[in-house]
DNA sequence: ATATGACTATTTATTCATATTTGGTCAATC
DNA sequence: GATTGACCAAATATGAATAAATAGTCATAT
């Protein structure tokens, strides 16, 4: 490795904590003040740079706020991928969907997302409605939603398309329903993706009596291009990060 | 039955015939045009009577809207109960869930109201937050599993609070997803009811064998309370249209 | 080369005056 | 007595003109 190349990482590793730096302080702020009523010069006040070092890292506002979400995104993906790899049932379809509820319960802007909360996302809401990248990530759930099934681990007598429905309505329910409770009929974080595991577990999982070779190797399927996924996703916001 | 009480009829009648006239124009347009753009004068001129004779049935605006509501409540109630009686296993709890989103589906107005759609109920979504009749009928429902429970017709190994949680998650989500999902996933509405009763029926009534007597019994409460509830609903409508 | 913050061109909020619409009333009419 | 629609006050929309806030730039400093 040359000293240029050197020197090159260094200042890089310099500009990708920065970088983090002021995201760390956008997230604190949109979540304050929400998206409309945060602007630049509060991000670069708190973050301790000036303006211009700002529009050094990001080309506008709106880019700065989306690589934030695309930050949330990457680290609740590593998170979820933590926490289903500690748990031997984590890659079954109840298990993805509690371990995901669980991570989006503990971080405020995913929630805020998921939910559509304009106090929060504001006008970010509008633009960009990105339909292709959620197309995407369908197409990609519905073939694991594939696998599952050619390893027995989800009912055969429903076509794909209906339990992806249902999966998605339960997932968004559960969530949805959180704050149209009254007093007296809530429920605690951790009572609801149990709830929302079970639900799943008894509607798309059946009482299928699962062979421990098919779960393995589920798993590892899952681990696998979980691990891959997330990996190239860090590596593609590390870059976008310079 | 004297001469004075048989006018009093006639005229009552003709009275209330054309409150269900001024609410129907009400309805028609406040589903075009939303809420905040529908005008009492315009009510006036479709329904082909002064804006005064209005002011001769309710007191205010939003008195002839939030009456428009409750007759499309007490309607629906109705046409559920009549869906309900027609099907055996009407009275369970997949019965009433399927049946109920069916009568909703074909009410846009229903629809509107539950999805909360701003386009359609402005500014009545607002004022009036009624949490009480909400309440209500939540504990109404808790009776109700509660009669399923001590039948058998639920599952006993979950507690009433969470079963209540499970099936309005499940309710709300299967209706919220279907303007969320993307070209080519979503799904017809009779596809849409039929999954929604067999993800209820997975998760809150298990695969207990139904007992007929215990069927009967209620189906029989259940229509009882739904005769009584119904015909008391749309005694109070017709009183409160004079 | 990097970072800064004063600077500017837009955007957004505010104000105020005017015009239009509209909820609700009530004297006149049927 | 029931119904009407002209009428009024209040609310709402429109627009101009001004002020304030803010995104993004760039000459200068480090």
């Amino acid at each position: 490795m040359s000293r240029d190349e050197n020197i090159g990482r260094k200042d890089v590793s310099k500009r990708v904590e920065r970088a983090h730096r002021i995201l760390d302080v956008a997230a604190a702020l949109i979540l304050r003040w929400g998206y409309n009523k945060t602007t630049i010069d509060d991000v670069a006040r708190e973050a301790g740079v000036a303006k211009g070092t700002i529009y050094l890292h990001w080309r506008t506002r709106e880019d700065l706020f989306r690589a934030l979400i695309r930050r949330e995104r990457v680290d609740m993906a590593e998170e979820v991928k933590q926490s289903i790899s500690q748990d031997p049932m984590g890659a079954t379809l109840r298990g993805i969907l509690k371990h995901l509820a669980l991570v989006i319960m503990k971080r405020p802007l995913m929630k805020a997302l998921l939910l559509r909360d304009l106090d929060v996302i504001g006008k970010l809401a509008h633009s960009g409605n990105d339909t292709f990248a959620y197309m995407e990530k369908l197409t990609g759930f519905n073939s694991y939603l594939e696998t599952l099934r050619d390893h027995g681990l989800i009912r055969a007598d429903l076509n794909l398309k209906a339990q992806m429905y249902i999966f998605n309505a339960i997932f968004m329910g559960f969530f949805l329903t959180m704050p149209l409770m009254p007093e007296g009929f809530t429920l605690s974080d951790d009572e609801i993706a149990d709830l929302m595991a079970e639900t799943v577990h008894c509607t798309l999982e059946g009482n299928l009596s699962i062979s421990a070779d098919d779960l393995k190797a589920v798993s590892l399927a899952f681990m696998q291009y979980l691990d891959h996924a997330v990996a190239a996703a860090k590596e593609h916001l590390q870059q976008e990060l310079q």
